[in-house]
DNA sequence: GTCAAGACTTTGTCCTGACATCATTGCGTA
DNA sequence: TACGCAATGATGTCAGGACAAAGTCTTGAC
């Protein structure tokens, strides 16, 4: 009845030990080799056969609930979740969106200079006379437009260069620079477009814009990045997954 | 240093120790007993003074840093988060968020019949030819109206009627009805409206809608409801916290 | 006075063991 | 046949201990 997963524990690893089994099981239910419904292993049995302790299984499968990968039920065992409840929301940007997406992004950097603003400043929770890299890009989707981004960074991250930009998304830039970016608040809404938003997304003026604005921590709480976003409503909306706990 | 915070561990009770104690410092949070950037009580004093093992004083912080609440550092110790990172996404209604915020929701149920629907079904993960509850609702804040919303429940809820309706918001009819939604798909856009839509909510054609389809379903996998809701823009925006582990 | 090594504190990981609670299954009895 | 109860098997909760790793602070040498 339960599904054996091949899985494989390097004990010499750094990777904690409950992480590794979390990650196998992750994988195995993306690629399939776990389908909705399928039942795991017990927790007794996973514990024997790979020679952990039960608690450290109990807290790999603790993961993938809270990702709503698998489904536990008392008494029953635990199973596959339907895929319906899958995605969860990523802190990822629109170009890797786009990327996974098959489509062919490119980027023209329209603004990158240093800048002050109280504003931003008190959303990051920084000084308000910081200094604050502002990027400003048109995203294109194909040679059509998509959106125009305003984006500010706290120093850490001032290296970041033009070519950068045009080569890759923000948020891989980030990360390959260290961040960890793990919590953002995110505001959507929606308006007619402004002068410039209709001349650079090629809009008409009935046509409207959708809006986010974010602002992202790492898990110390040190601020990320401050963005303002619109895109071109038509082409474009926003996934999210809510969950409570 | 630290501050101490009064903690009683009932152990008749049929809450999780672990619970209890996560429960009283969130409340000990909320209230600003226990402020930013404050010092928890590290685990090991914790876990004497409440004659609890360190494992579930572990257990009942991490439910705090799951909800960004507090921060760990290890060999410095827990310390209460930054508010901005405090809120976290909500499975509320806007009746809800309107009364939070001191508004005067009021409700006018414009449908109120069993329909059938594909698309909407197997979005639900029902046979497409489930009897649904179609709901349509035009809720004003004041007396302006604020927002269109289509929503259809599975069987389980056609008991709701027009009256429970106008008296309270559709999340909190079905949590008396057993419900717990706890995981929802949303996606969120805007367009210009449609006639009807112009025409409820008094909009301009110019004047766009944000628009949010959602899709509920409670912690096993059962669908709660599916809802298509319209908002004028200039009034509404949509908040939401993402984070990812 | 400054800097580095080491002691100390605190959280992170992992183990073993025990009992509680819930759901299901199957058997026995009415 | 139908019902109820007990056995079984799974997850949920909790205890207590051990060592690892990371950050902070003190101490001592230069």
């Amino acid at each position: 009845m339960a599904v054996q997963v091949g899985v494989t524990i390097d004990r010499s690893s750094p990777v904690p030990l409950y992480h590794q089994l979390a990650e196998q099981l992750r994988e195995a239910i993306a690629s399939g080799r776990l389908r909705p419904g399928d039942q795991l292993e017990n927790e007794m049995a996973l514990a024997g056969r790979l020679n952990l302790a039960r608690p450290t299984v109990r807290q790999a499968i603790q993961e993938l609930v809270d990702r709503g990968l698998v489904l536990r039920r008392r008494g029953v065992g635990t199973m596959v979740a339907n895929p319906k409840v899958h995605r969860r929301a990523e802190l990822t940007s629109l170009y890797d969106d786009l990327c996974r997406a098959g489509g062919r992004p490119s980027t023209s950097v329209l603004r990158h200079e240093l800048v002050r603003d109280e504003r931003v400043a008190a959303a990051l929770d920084l000084s308000p006379d910081a200094d604050l890299l502002l990027i400003v890009r048109l995203r294109y989707s194909g040679d059509r437009p998509l959106a125009l981004m305003s984006n500010w960074l706290p120093p850490a991250y001032h290296g970041i260069t033009r070519e950068d930009l045009e080569g890759s998304g923000l948020y891989a830039l980030l990360r390959t620079r260290g961040a960890r970016p793990v919590v953002a608040a995110q505001s959507i809404g929606a308006r007619p477009p402004s002068a410039p938003e209709r001349r650079h997304l090629l809009l008409k003026a009935a046509e409207p814009v959708l809006t986010m604005t974010r602002t992202a921590f790492d898990s110390e709480g040190n601020a990320v990045e401050h963005g303002d976003h619109c895109y071109r409503a038509q082409d474009y909306s926003i996934e999210v997954l809510i969950d409570q706990r």
